[in-house]
DNA sequence: CAATCCAATCTGGTTAACCAATTTTGAAAT
DNA sequence: ATTTCAAAATTGGTTAACCAGATTGGATTG
C-alpha cells in the first residue's frame, strides 16, 4: 500500500522535474509563443530520461494548454506568451494534493451555481435523467442499502442539467474522491438518507417549475449536514 | 490548422470507444471495486487496439479517479460503487469542449470565491507574491504594452492564496484558454486595462487588510466589463 | 496437515526500432 | 534569379520486445 504512494510520488518527481527543465529550456533558447520545442528524442536525450517520460510530461502541459503537439511535426509553445508560461509551470510545479476540506468547500460552491443554471436552462431531457436519478436513490434508501453512488449521482445529472461544461467537468473530477473520503469518515449514515429523499425531491421540483433561487436554497438546505461534518474532521 | 483538430478528435474517439468497451467489460465480468482489471495487452488484443491506445485510455480514467494502476502488479477498479462507475463513465464520454461562455462563468464563479478566501488566508508570503504580480502588471501598463498575461497572473496568484488547492488546479486549467480566447475577441484593450490598475489595487488591498467582504466587492467591480463583454459574444 | 519457500508466470513500465505524414533542401528547369 | 518538385531528413505516433518487481502455485519441510 505505502509502496503504492511511494511510486506514484517517485514518478510525479521525476515529471515535474522534466517540466522544470523543459521551461529552463524555454526561457534559455528564448521560445516565443507559437515556437517549436526540440524533439522528444532530442529532449530525452538531453535531459537523460525515458523518451516516454518525456511524452508523458508534454501531454500534463498540453492538458494546461501550455504545449500543443501536432503529429508529424512538433511541439509548439501554445499563444499565452512567455511570461504567463513561466508562471503557470510554477503554479503547475507548485499544486498541492487536494485536501477533503478543499474538496468539499468546492463542491458546496460548485453545486449552489449549478443548481441554479439548472434551473434556468433545464432542459426535458435533463428532467428525465434528474428523475431517474432520483428515482434510484429514493429506492435505495427505502431498501435500508447504502446510497452514497446513487445521492452523487443526482447531484452530476445537476451539473449536466447546469449547461456549463467546465463546471460539469470539475464536479466529475472531484466526485471519486468525495465518494472516497465519505466512505472513510462514514459521512453519509442511513439516518440521514431518509431526510435526503425529500431533500433532493425539493430540489427536482425546484429545477423542475424553473425556480433558480428556491433550487438554491434547497441546496442549502441539503449542505447544512455536510458543512457540520466537514468542519469537525 | 483544420487537420489538427481533425486528427484530435479522431485520437478523442479512438479513445472513447476504449473507454466504453472498458466499461462494458467491467459490466460484463460483474466486476466489483478492487477487482483487478484483464491485463493491458489482453485489452489491447481483445479491443483491436494498440496497447499505448489502451494505456491512454486507463490513463484517463484514472485521472478522473475511476481506475488505479499498481506497477507490477495490475489496474483496479476504484472503491466507488459499480453503479457510480457507470453513470461517471457515461458523463465523462459524453464531455463537451468547454466554450466560452462557460469559461468566463466559471471563473468568475470560483474567483468571487478565491479573493474572500485569499482575504481570509493570506499568509506574508502570499502578500508578497500579489505584490509582485501588481507590480509587474502596473509596470506593463504604463508602458503602453499588452498586459493580458500579468492580469492573469495576478488573478492566479489570488487563487494560490486562497489556500484551496482543488480552485487553484481548476483555475490553472482553465487560464490558457481564457487568455487565448481574450486576444481573440480583444476583451482587454489598453484603454481598460488603465482603470484596471486601480482596481487590481483595490483588490490587493483588501486582501492586505484581511477584508474578505470587500476583496468579494472590489473582485465585482473588476469583473463588470468582463461581463459585458462576455454576453455580448 | 500447515507453513514456508522458490521458481515459473504475470504485471505495468521502459526501451528501441519502426511507420507514415510532414517539413526541409537543393538541384533542375524556366 | 526564381520557381518547381522530388528525395531525404525530421517529426510525433505506434509497435513489439524487454525489464524488474509482484503474484501465484505447488513442492518441500517441520
Amino acid at each position: 500500500m505505502k509502496l503504492e504512494i511511494l511510486t506514484r510520488n517517485e514518478n510525479q518527481t521525476v515529471q515535474n522535474e522534466i517540466i522544470t527543465k523543459i521551461r529552463d529550456l524555454i526561457v534559455y533558447k528564448n521560445l516565443e509563443p507559437g515556437d517549436k520545442l526540440p524533439a522528444e528524442r532530442v529532449l530525452s536525450d538531453k535531459f537523460g530520461v525515458s523518451r516516454s517520460n518525456v511524452r508523458e510530461a508534454i501531454r500534463k502541459l498540453e492538458f494546461y494548454g501550455i504545449l500543443a503537439s501536432k503529429p508529424q511535426s512538433g511541439t509548439f509553445v501554445a499563444d499565452i506568451g512567455q511570461i504567463a508560461m513561466n508562471g503557470m509551470m510554477e503554479d503547475i510545479l507548485s499544486l498541492e494534493e487536494p485536501d477533503f476540506k478543499s474538496l468539499v468547500e468546492t463542491r458546496i460552491l460548485l453545486e449552489l451555481k449549478t443548481v441554479r443554471l439548472a434551473a434556468q436552462r433545464r432542459t426535458e431531457a435533463d428532467l428525465i435523467r434528474l428523475k431517474a436519478a432520483l428515482d434510484a436513490y429514493s429506492e435505495k434508501v427505502n431498501n435500508q442499502e447504502d446510497a452514497v453512488q446513487e445521492d452523487l449521482l443526482f447531484h452530476l445529472a445537476i451539473a449536466k442539467a447546469s449547461g456549463n461544461s467546465s463546471m460539469n467537468t470539475f464536479m466529475l473530477i472531484i466526485t471519486p474522491e468525495i465518494i472516497t473520503n465519505f466512505e472513510k469518515y462514514h459521512v453519509c449514515d442511513k439516518d440521514l438518507a431518509i431526510t435526503g429523499i425529500q431533500e433532493h425531491q425539493d430540489i427536482f421540483d425546484a429545477i423542475k417549475q424553473q425556480n433558480p433561487q428556491l433550487a438554491k436554497d434547497k441546496m442549502k438546505v441539503h449542505f447544512k449536514t455536510l458543512y457540520q461534518y466537514c468542519y469537525n474532521i
